[in-house]
DNA sequence: AATATATTTTAGATTTGTCTAAATTTTAAA
DNA sequence: TTTAAAATTTAGACAAATCTAAAATATATT
């Protein structure tokens, strides 16, 4: 019932990558962790040998359900103390993410549980990324990129899929964040940016940073 | 400026001894980490290395300035993750010491100057062990043993050093805790134990748990 | 279908922290 | 002061997680 730093990051991995494109591949893993495809194949024996993960050599490998549930367990931990570091330690959005990568190995079930009680048993964390609760559940929004919110209807940001420090660097110049109400008044054919409308100010913004932004339509969450 | 775990375990361990005993020696730490001699030496080879001990083969050895230093930053970040525990995430007493031994080793620097602001730069933890401050100093308290205090005088309990889960009971069931205002009303020659009275009532407590529970004398912190 | 290329796995080495058993050094006792 | 006992260190081994280089397998190309 207990794991490794390492395995709680392979298993953090496959997790992700498995939702991000479908299937996950040894190279893959490899690039994501920083390391040796060789590497992984040790560590994917291991999982395997531990049934947190269905292998099958040279033919690829996914999460077994007692793997998945593993892995919604950690990925908790890390929202959680992200949602603490930003709303508690007003840490900026850009500077919760390593920090919680350290604090979501911190095993104890009951100190979870209670930081999400503290929290007021957020359901989404700073990225808009949602928390699973504490049997591991995840709360589904109703959310669709940007780039097809239809023109004149306001939405708002629910999520945001890229979390590197320039983006987020950006995405705080233009005052954008989680629960921003926006519309989107023009697409550009020629380099496909957007014009969008926050509050009474309009500008445009690039597609690559569109692809990245979600938004709730209907109703806010 | 990084260290393992194990390191930090170790400079830590060596801290500890040093204040109870002044002098550490390989087999006393081997105990205390639940460790073996021969493991101890191979650490100890590995720190004076780092000029972090001062280490002479079989004479001993003791933390360097700098040895020093870093065991009492990993010192404040235990204590404020055990006032964290205890304060905000309502922890008993015996419960925050193991928690606070995994999140003590999460470095970041900025996280726990953040936490001591957060929690207001607290100056004790919950077993009344002082917390040092982000340069690394600590308060010091006129503090004296529990044996010491003279007859019919009023005096704070601030310190318990003893923090094993057996104690804490004891201390909860007795309702002494940090702050708790007594006085000693006679001391039994026959098993050496303390009559002592808190608020109107009075009870006698054993010469060992009195050995373990600290009081500063003519005033409050 | 045969061959070339890309991907994945195996074999063997390395580092960290640990262990046991043996050797060394210090300390205590006769 | 010599010997016995205790403490400490060394030598050699092991498990975990990683690496490089080589081998095995799958996929793509002709």
């Amino acid at each position: 019932m207990n794991y490794t730093i390492s395995e709680e990051n392979y298993l953090k991995a496959i997790y992700h990558l498995q939702l991000e494109a479908g299937t996950v591949t040894t190279n893959v893993l490899a690039e994501k962790l920083q390391t040796k495809a060789a590497s992984v194949t040790d560590m994917m024996k291991k999982l395997s040998g531990k049934k947190l993960l269905n292998y099958k050599p040279y033919y690829g490998f996914s999460l077994s359900p007692e793997g998945k549930k593993i892995a919604l367990f950690i990925i908790r931990r890390h929202r959680l103390w992200e949602f603490f570091l930003s709303e508690k330690l007003k840490f900026n959005w850009n500077e919760v993410h390593s920090i919680a990568e350290e604090l979501e190995h911190v095993s104890s079930r009951q100190l979870i549980d209670r930081l999400d009680e503290f929290l007021g048993f957020p359901s989404f964390d700073p990225h808009g990324d949602p928390i699973p609760d504490s049997r591991g559940k995840i709360k589904n929004v109703n959310k669709i990129p940007l780039l097809l919110l239809p023109f004149h209807h306001t939405a708002e940001v629910c999520q945001v899929t890229n979390q590197s420090e320039e983006m987020l660097e950006l995405l705080q110049h233009r005052n954008i964040g989680i629960g921003t109400r926006l519309e989107v008044k023009k697409h550009f054919d020629f380099d496909h940016s957007l014009e969008i409308k926050i509050k009474q100010s309009s500008f445009t913004i690039s597609e690559q940073l569109a692809k990245n932004i979600f938004v709730s339509y209907e109703q806010g969450i």
